[in-house]
DNA sequence: CCATTTACTTCAGTGCCTTAAACAACCATG
DNA sequence: CATGGTTGTTTAAGGCACTGAAGTAAATGG
């Protein structure tokens, strides 16, 4: 067997993965752009977003972004300096601060939403059965 | 026409998009990680991995990264560091400064490769017929 | 030969991110 | 209650990624 410890992927895989890959990294810098466009980093962007479905303590905040809380701290701060975020004492514990979207906030995160290019862009090259078929494959995907 | 102005995504490509979303973070989160193993940063691990294809002059480096040239030269610095890339002169033009992955680098970049782990584990659960499938998904939207 | 352009670097400044340490508020126990 | 441990947030220090402006050296084109 000379397949060593790890097995190694075939030819077909080894595509799909490298097509993600290109797929990720043009997701990623148009969502960077588009941020850009509404004079917020990515980080910013991503945060403001998670913000514009529910308001959310600090400590869930750096959960959902997979980051320390001192972290989120300093990203709040310059939302809040824009006046794109406020926080909220919580009635029910004095210690958390809730971060919640503004009306201004809620505003650039829908037209953060609608200015994604990529991921609508090349979708309309497909027909309808095929956008099926490409949720469905990355549905398994993400929950596999 | 209520549509206004930018057409509106139905559900359907709103749902994909979303899924793009998530599959993309997961990858990203998971080349971050894979990096991370080897002790690299992201951006380092970019670099490295395209220097583990060829050899490159500075200014190609940035454009290949979508940054600015300037950046790239503290990338370079760090790995060359530690001895995973090095700098050699061009003969051909004494500006220029080709970057190249050592035997280490490359040694590295090997192993980052097939440490990514998320972009082959959820394929696994997928019929070769449907790797097909997404393949040609994927290189539709890619060439978009 | 000189002016311009090109490749790279350096520097200053910003943001993201982490760890360690501080602080306040919560909470359980004696 | 008092006390001591835990939890939520912030501050501070430091590293890396990134940008823009300025500097140096080498190429290039009148």
């Amino acid at each position: 067997m000379p397949t060593p410890h790890k097995t190694r992927p075939d030819a077909l895989t080894m595509e799909v993965v490298e097509l993600i890959g290109d797929v990720v990294a043009r997701f990623y810098s148009d969502y960077e752009d588009a941020a850009a466009e509404h004079a917020l980093t990515g980080a910013q962007a991503r945060l403001l977003s998670l913000l514009s479905l529910e308001p959310l303590p600090m400590r869930k905040l750096a959960q959902k972004l997979k980051c320390e809380p001192s972290n989120v701290t300093g990203i709040v701060d310059r939302l809040e300096a824009r006046a794109l975020v406020e926080r909220r004492p919580d009635p029910a514990d004095r210690r958390v601060k809730v971060a919640a979207a503004t009306e201004a906030g809620l505003q650039v995160a829908r037209e953060l939403r609608e200015g994604l290019r990529f991921a609508r862009e090349p979708l309309a090259g497909l027909s309808p059965q095929e956008r099926e078929s490409l949720r469905d494959l990355l549905r398994r995907m993400r929950d596999a």
